[in-house]
DNA sequence: TTGTAGGCGTTATCAC
DNA sequence: GTGATAACGCCTACAA
């Protein structure tokens, strides 16, 4: 692998001259650039990162820890995010934490020591590692979720966030005013911000406790287990509140082998606007959250913060709305 | 930021001693090992990858160039890469080259210039830029589409494919059997392999030329013009082949639009088994493909490269299997 | 305008 | 068993 000097051996000049050259760097004869450049083509020269990084202290890289890749949310607000780094000129290396505390340790740990010039992050539960991070300076921002209360109390840190709780409110409201009496709410985990928000946006409509509520992982396992056991007690729901795609899917199922059809026996309305949900039968009614902006919203923030360390943080909320369809409408 | 030369001053030893100490190296006293630990902690100290890596000449990460993240066939690739890297030791960087050949050729440069230790790509067209990886030593695995003819010849590449052609042919004599007899095709751009096998396959089955087929991008919108088009046309079709699940969104949304019910009024399979397909009104009919598997089948092979470069080059074909649902069956 | 030389943070090779 | 010391490949004062 050709380094610099083979480079500049080739071309007959120093390495400060090559390396000027390639870089564009300050006055170089347009002669020796020339041969500079005929030299690295030759050799097929490529300048290794590492070394440029350990002596610049600095990368074009910037982490992404998602909680979950196979939920179109993320995948969507990831392309958000690329879009806007892109145009900076920086990369996104996309980091799959699984809702796993210890894989987001892991991925943090990595982002830590190779780094990176920031990270956006959906923290995925009770969090710790990040105050490492920023502590070391590398600048966080927090997407979808906040930082767990307790963390990144001292250091600077961003978040782009969605209002759930209001919107479980008028999802839930919407419903009501559809006539459903009974509506009950398929969450996810508890301590994740999201899932608590839209328990208690829902809560904030009914009026009721949480003998109708259920909290599982965000998946469509759990929600499909949910629906089930909801539906199997006296004084069954005529409606349920979904709190993500994946989980609706879940429920939906669920519905269909107890014979229950959404809209007419049953009210259904689930966050995130999947691409599939105007195609089921009768289409699902979804609270549509603004996942390729919150992208952009995060990473202009990194990137902001990465020019000035000092800037003062702030938290961006996005409203999400309502797109009423079949599944919530008598 | 604390470098190794802090902890050694506070231990009270060689930065050597602390290297040593700190990666489990030969051997090194006790007592030492448990100043420098102390030390390290107190100090927060965090290894510098890039500088180790420099030194080292080897990383633990691994680049996976995908060719849309919004695809769940892809994601589910990812993930099966992800748990078997993860097993290893290795982390993995996700890429999206969301089917663009530029971003493609960035992020290989990336992988390039940051020497990680190994590449996955699924090669969105007529791609250059894999030579010169391997052509730098870096070991490049290709999943779910080949390498473009004519790169990577003289390089050792392995590849982990479906049988793309043969699962068509299946999908398309299933919906002779089922009494269709105007089978149209839709599948993705003309040069990505998947989408050409997949013409082809139903070709071999269908014995008719190109009337009946429609090539686009891999996406919802692209499909969707494509079935309106379709289905103006006198002679229309009386079912159709669809080469994704992205697509698949697409012509059910059009079919609808045109008043023809799935399974009744025109068979409809698609390729992969999107966890909503059994969701929609009648169930989709699939193709499901084996994504984690590849994924996992595709870290193993990189692996095994990295150990031993000089192993001989290998192709695996993974089945595909139909799964027949309503919308396939009169 | 160009070259020399030092150092970014690590690890590996030698002495001791 | 431990400590100097020399690289790894690059960039950038500083000197010429």
């Amino acid at each position: 692998m050709a380094t610099i000097s083979d480079v500049a051996a080739r071309a007959g000049v120093s390495t400060a001259t090559v390396s000027r050259a390639l870089n564009g760097k300050s006055t170089v004869a347009p002669e020796l650039v020339a041969r500079v450049a005929a030299a690295a083509k030759a050799l097929g020269y490529q300048p290794h990162g590492p070394a440029r990084n350990l002596r610049r202290q600095e990368t074009a890289v910037l982490a992404l820890i998602i909680s979950d890749v196979e939920n179109p949310f993320f995948t969507a607000l990831a392309r958000g995010v690329e879009d806007v780094a892109h145009a900076d000129g920086y990369s996104v290396v996309l980091c799959n934490s699984d809702e796993d505390a210890e894989k987001e340790r892991r991925y943090l740990a990595v982002a830590l020591q190779e780094r990176v010039a920031g990270v956006i992050i959906s923290p995925s539960g009770g969090t710790t590692g990040i105050d490492v991070l920023a502590g070391h300076g590398i600048p966080v921002v927090a997407v979808d979720r906040p930082l767990p209360a307790g963390t990144g109390d001292a250091v600077l840190v961003d978040s782009v966030l969605v209002d759930s709780r209001k919107a479980a409110f008028s999802a839930t409201e919407h419903m009501m005013k559809e006539g459903y009496e009974r509506i009950a709410c398929i969450s996810g985990p508890t301590g994740v911000r999201t899932a608590d928000d839209r328990v208690i946006g829902y809560q904030d409509a009914v009026h009721r406790g949480l003998e109708l509520v259920r909290r599982t992982e965000y998946r469509a396992g759990g929600a499909h287990a949910a629906t089930i056991e909801l539906f199997a007690q006296p004084g069954r729901p005529d409606a349920v509140l979904v709190a993500n795609s994946a989980m609706a899917i879940g429920v939906l199922d669920a519905l269909r082998e107890l014979g229950l059809r959404p809209g007419r026996d049953v009210g259904v309305v689930a966050f995130d606007d999947a691409a599939w949900a105007g195609l089921v039968d009768p289409p699902l009614s979804v609270v549509a959250q603004p996942a390729s902006e919150m992208g952009q919203a995060a990473a202009r923030l990194l990137l902001a913060r990465i020019a000035d360390p000092h800037r003062p943080p702030t938290c961006t909320t996005l409203a999400a709305h309502l797109i009423p369809r079949a599944s919530s409408t008598r």
